[in-house]
RNA sequence: GUGGGUAUAGUUCAGUUGGUUAGAGCGCCAGAUUGUGGCUCUGGAGGUCGUGGGUUCGAGUCCCACUAUCCACCCCA
C-alpha cells in the first residue's frame, strides 16, 4: 500500500507538467547569463556539520526539519535544507575565491525539510538560488534583487512585492542586542524555555517565536533598523538609492527577520499573497560572515533563495500560461503484415532525420490508429496499407484540415 | 509542534431516516456498410466503499483507533 505512495511531502513532475519545470530552467539559465552568474551543482547531501553552521542552531530548520542519518561509516549526514551553506562550501573547497572576484554563481536544486504539508509548502521542493561572493558593495545586493526582478518579469510577473530590511552587522547588532535583552529583561521568566536560550544565544529569534506569551512580550520590542550602525545606515541608503536609480520599488519592512541565523545587514523577500497561505517566493540577503564561519577567508556574499513550486502557484493564480512549443509529430498508420514492416521502417529513417515520428506498437485497427494519432495530436497522418505500398505510394493526412492526398513513399520526408 | 476538513471506479463526485445486485459525468477500450481521427449514438472493462476494530438481524451510511490526504497556525521557498 504505502509502496504505490511518494513520501509525504513529496511530488512527481508527470509528463504533461513536466514542460512548465523545462520553461522555468530554461529562463533561470537565461537570465542568469545576462547577469553574468553561472551554474553549480552541489551534491543533494552534505556533512551535518556545514549545515549547523551555515544556518545556524537556533533556526527552526536546524533544530526541527533536517533530514539527517549516519552513513554506514556512522557520518552524520543531512540532505540539504537550503542552498546557500553547500554553494559556499563548494567555493571554499575548490579555491573559486581565487580566481578573479567576485564569483556569480546560481543553481536549481532539491532541497529538503522536515515540515508539515500544506499548500505550497512541502518536504522536498526546488528551489533556483542565486550566490554572488566577494563583493560588500550594495551595488551587490541590488544586482541580486534585480536578478530576481528580472526573472519574475521575464516570466509575466510584474507587480511583485519587494520587502528589503537591514538587520545590522556583527560591530552593531550587539547594541540592538543589548536593547533587546535590555527590554526583555522585564519578563524574561515568562518567556518559553526555547526562548530563554535564545535570549543569550541570539535574541533576535524571540521576535518570531510562535509562543503565545513571547510573541505578546515582543509586541512593543525595539526595531533593529533604529539600532544598525552608520556603515549599516549607509549600506542600506545606498541599496535603496540604488534600487530606485532601478525603478524597482520596494517597501522597507523593518519586521523582515530571515530564518537564517548568517545574514547580515540586508535582507530582502518578495511575497505573493495569492498563492494559498500568503507567503514567501524569493527570499535572501546578505551573509558576510558565512564564509569565515565555515573556516575560509573573510569574504562578503550576497543571493537569495526562489522556490520553484511556489513560483508555478503563482504563475497558475495570476492566469500565467506557459508556453509548450510542441514538436511537429507524425505518425505512421499501417494496414497489413507487408505494410506494418514498412511503417517501421519508415518511422526508424524519419527519426533518424530528426523527425518525430509515432507508429502503431500495439497491433490496433486502422480506426483505432487514426483515433490515437488524433489523441496524441499527430500533425499528420501517413497511411499505408498494401494496395498503396504495391505502387510505392502513401496517403498523408493533414489532421488540422482533415486534408489527404496521395504521395511516393520515397517524398515523405519533403511532404511534411 | 498545534488546530480543522476529507477519504466511494483511472478521475470528479452522487449514494436518500443504516436495508437486498454501489451509481453518474469525464476518461479508457470496442462497435455503429468491407481501409480513416475530432461530433453523435451503442456497448464493455474497471470498485475488498482508505485500513482495523466496534454497535446492529443488517454498515458505503453510526462510533472509536490508525493511516493517508487537503487546508490553516508557526516558520519558510
Amino acid at each position: 500500500m504505502l509502496i504505490t505512495k511518494a513520501p509525504k511531502g513529496t511530488k512527481d513532475v508527470l509528463p504533461k507538467d513536466v514542460y512548465k519545470w523545462q520553461y522555468i530552467e530554461q529562463k533561470v539559465r537565461e537570465v542568469c547569463s545576462y547577469f553574468g552568474f553561472t551554474e553549480i551543482r552541489t551534491p543533494t547531501f552534505e556533512h551535518t556539520e556545514l549545515v549547523q553552521r551555515g544556518v545556524g542552531e537556533t533556526t527552526d530548520i536546524f533544530q526541527k526539519e533536517m533530514y539527517t542519518f549516519l552513513d554506514k561509516a556512522g557520518r552524520s549526514i543531512t540532505l540539504k535544507p537550503e542552498g546557500t551553506a553547500p554553494a559556499a562550501r563548494a567555493y571554499l573547497e575548490n579555491n573559486l575565491y581565487a580566481d578573479v572576484q567576485p564569483t556569480k554563481l546560481f543553481y536549481i536544486t532539491p532541497v529538503f525539510r522536515y515540515e508539515n504539508v500544506q499548500a505550497g509548502r512541502l518536504r522536498e521542493h526546488h528551489q533556483f538560488g542565486v550566490e554572488l561572493f566577494g563583493s560588500k558593495e550594495a551595488t551587490a545586493d541590488a544586482e541580486v534583487i534585480s536578478l530576481a526582478f528580472t526573472f519574475f518579469n521575464s516570466l509575466g510577473l510584474d507587480e511583485l512585492k519587494v520587502n528589503i530590511n537591514n538587520i545590522g552587522c556583527p560591530d552593531c547588532r550587539p547594541n540592538y542586542n543589548n536593547a533587546l535583552k535590555e527590554y526583555l529583561k522585564a519578563n524574561f521568566d515568562e518567556l518559553c524555555p526555547v526562548c530563554k536560550d535564545r535570549y543569550e544565544r541570539n535574541p533576535l529569534r524571540v521576535l518570531d517565536c510562535k509562543n503565545d506569551k513571547c510573541k505578546k512580550i515582543a509586541e512593543g520590542a525595539p526595531v533593529v533598523i533604529d539600532y544598525i550602525c552608520d556603515e549599516c545606515k549607509n549600506h542600506f541608503e545606498e541599496l535603496k538609492a540604488e534600487l530606485d536609480a532601478l525603478g524597482i520599488s520596494y517597501v522597507v519592512d523593518p519586521y523582515i527577520v530571515r530564518g537564517l541565523d548568517y545574514y547580515t545587514k540586508t535582507v530582502f523577500e518578495i511575497i505573493s499573497e495569492d498563492i494559498g497561505a500568503k507567503s514567501t517566493v524569493c527570499g535572501g540577503g546578505r551573509y558576510d560572515n558565512l564564509i569565515e564561519e565555515i573556516g575560509g577567508p573573510k569574504t562578503p556574499a550576497v543571493g537569495f533563495g526562489l522556490g520553484i513550486e511556489r513560483l508555478l502557484l503563482m504563475l497558475e493564480s495570476k492566469g500565467i500560461e506557459i508556453p509548450n512549443n510542441k514538436r511537429k509529430l507524425v505518425y505512421i498508420a499501417s494496414l497489413g503484415e507487408r505494410a506494418k514492416r514498412e511503417a517501421s521502417k519508415i518511422a526508424f529513417n524519419l527519426r533518424r532525420e530528426g523527425i518525430s515520428v509515432e507508429k502503431d506498437i500495439m497491433n490496433r485497427s486502422l480506426k483505432a490508429q487514426m483515433k490515437y494519432a488524433n489523441k496524441i495530436g499527430a500533425d499528420y497522418v501517413i497511411i499505408i496499407g498494401d494496395e498503396e505500398l504495391d505502387k510505392g505510394v502513401a496517403k498523408i493526412k493533414d489532421m488540422a484540415t482533415g486534408q489527404e492526398r496521395e504521395i511516393l513513399i520515397t517524398d515523405i520526408k519533403s511532404s511534411l
